[in-house]
This record gives C-alpha cells, sequence and structure tokens, in this order.
DNA sequence: CTGTAATCCTGCGAGC
DNA sequence: TGCTCGCAGGATTACA
C-alpha cells in the first residue's frame, strides 16, 4: 500500500514525535511479520533514543543511538505514535513505550510488512544498497535511458523495479505513465529518447505532488500521526476504470500488466506511437 | 541472464 | 442474508 509520498509522509510525521526519545519497553505481539522479530534484538534496543529518522525508497530507517531499526510497511502497515493509555487495534505487532508515555505502535493487518534491527549500520546501508536504485528525485537522465534502452520489459515493470528506481509503487507507475502520456504496455526499449525523458520527469512530479497531499488513502494508509492522505482525489487513472480521462474524456482501461492491474487513457497513452 | 508467476496474509466488495 | 471468489498499495523466490 504505502508508497514513496506515504512512507515520507509518515516519516515527516514522526519526527516531532519521536527523535530524542528513549524507548523504555518493547512489546511484540506473537504473529510474525515478514522477518520476524528476534527476541535477541529487544534488549540491546531498550534505553536508547532515536537519533534520526530517515526513508529510503519505500523503506524506513529509525537511527538509534547504537544501530538502527529498519522497517517497511508492506501493504497494510501503519507505525503511529498515540498515548500509550489508548486503545491499540488488533493487528499491532510492535508496541516501542516512550519516555513520554507515548507508544510508537507497528500495526500490519496482512504482515506483508517487516522490522529488523541491525546493531552495524554498515550491514543496514549494505542491505539496502544492493536492493535499491537511486531516489527518484533529480535523477540522472543518462542512467535513466540506459535503464530502459536496455530492457525488454514493459514500462510498468521498469517503474515498480527498485532497483530502478526506489520508491515507485503501482498507483504513482500508473499516475506517471498517464502524466508522461506513455502506455504501461510500451516495451522500454521503444521508447524515444524525448519519451524516457518526459517519463522521468512524470515521475518526479506525480511523487512531489503526492507528497505535498499526504499521500493517497485507499484503504488502510493512515500518516504517522493518524491522518489520511488526499492524493487519492487526484487519481488520473488509478482506479478509475470505466470512468472518463480527465483530460481527453475517452473511458479509462485497466490491464494486467507485469502482474499489476494497470489504469490507463487509451487515447492520451496509444500502444503504438502516433501523433500526440 | 531476462522476464514472469507464485507465494506470503487478511479483509472486503461483487456476484450468485 | 449468506456464501464463495477474486482482488488489493509489496518484495522475494522459484522457475521457464
Amino acid at each position: 500500500m504505502p508508497e514513496l509520498p506515504e512512507v515520507e509522509t509518515v516519516v515527516r510525521d514522526l519526527r516531532p514525535l519521536i527523535l530524542d526519545r528513549s524507548i523504555r519497553r518493547l512489546r511484540v505481539s506473537r504473529r510474525k511479520l515478514r522477518n520476524p522479530w528476534q527476541a535477541a534484538w529487544t534488549t540491546p534496543i531498550l534505553g536508547q533514543r532515536f537519533k534520526a529518522l530517515d526513508r529510503r525508497g519505500k523503506w524506513i530507517i529509525a537511527r538509534l543511538d547504537v544501530g538502527a531499526l529498519l522497517l517497511h510497511l508492506g501493504m497494510t502497515g501503519q507505525l503511529t505514535v498515540q498515548p500509550a493509555s489508548s486503545h491499540s487495534g488488533n493487528h499491532t505487532h510492535l508496541r516501542f513505550l516512550l519516555d513520554n508515555d507515548c507508544e510508537l505502535r507497528f500495526r500490519d493487518v496482512r504482515r506483508f510488512g517487516s522490522a529488523t534491527y541491525f546493531a552495524a549500520t554498515a550491514d543496514l546501508d549494505v542491505h539496502l544498497n544492493v536492493r535499491l536504485g537511486p531516489e527518484p528525485f533529480g535523477v540522472d537522465a543518462d542512467y535513466f535511458r540506459a535503464c530502459l534502452r536496455s530492457t525488454q520489459r514493459p514500462l510498468k515493470a521498469v517503474l515498480l523495479d527498485q532497483t530502478v528506481l526506489a520508491g515507485v509503487g503501482n498507483i504513482y507507475a500508473d499516475e506517471a505513465c498517464h502524466r508522461a502520456g506513455l502506455h504501461p504496455a510500451r516495451v522500454g526499449a521503444t521508447l524515444s529518447v524525448p519519451e524516457v525523458d518526459r517519463l522521468r520527469l512524470a515521475v518526479e512530479s506525480v511523487l512531489r505532488a503526492a507528497i505535498e497531499s499526504r499521500g493517497s488513502t485507499i484503504r488502510d494508509y493512515i500518516g504517522g500521526s493518524g491522518l489520511r492522505g488526499r492524493f487519492q482525489d487526484d487519481f488520473a487513472v488509478y482506479g478509475r476504470t470505466g470512468r472518463p480521462c480527465v483530460r481527453c474524456e475517452s473511458l479509462i482501461l485497466c490491464l494486467r500488466i507485469a502482474g499489476r492491474s494497470s489504469h490507463f487513457c487509451p487515447r492520451c497513452q496509444p500502444l503504438r506511437p502516433g501523433r500526440r
């Protein structure tokens, strides 16, 4: 669920709520996340303070005095700070009690999320760098052109590939293709240089706009302070199958591309490059 | 090597 | 109303 704009919003929300706060206690549910929390990680983090909160792609890095926590929200993850006395919903898997009687809570219905403690931040950097390409802002034009020129995969698959760009998911891949006027099934290598450049700028602009709106809430997503996002109101194609294109009024179609539902306007985003 | 499909999990809406 | 089916924002692995 959460893609880059949602994760960025969570991180921004949480910074003033947890930085320089120490961890008094950690409670772990018995249900296992994708990477089950190891009992051996609990004692080392007790008493430590949150020193920084960063985002890399869709990953959240909470740096402690020693080492760091690496979190991923998966499809339904929620990371919030609430008074420790308040009711924590079901599927709350981690509860970090802070020194101000608030709790940092990790809730995840589908349990596709993960939380890991790295005692050595060098290990964490390696872990991230082998999985992730550059952040999708200010991307080098030659790099992105090379990524597309060398592949037979559809655009949709390239945009979802975290080793090409870190942070784009299904929603923003579709929205970026629409902004660029490119069909999501177009094969990467068939794009002209201006088309590739258009796509790179479209990705950047849609992500910036979504961050401005605190991300998109379809169902589960909430920010670190519990607020919903607003960008779902600005979707041009995602989840708008059968409704008119906001630009040309053609009906939005939905196809399965690269294993994911992909929404596009057949007129604004022709599969065969015609005049446009 | 490159690209696609199955897998992990729960909840919800559509359709019968 | 109640049931089953298919699908959902992600990442990893296993396979063609």
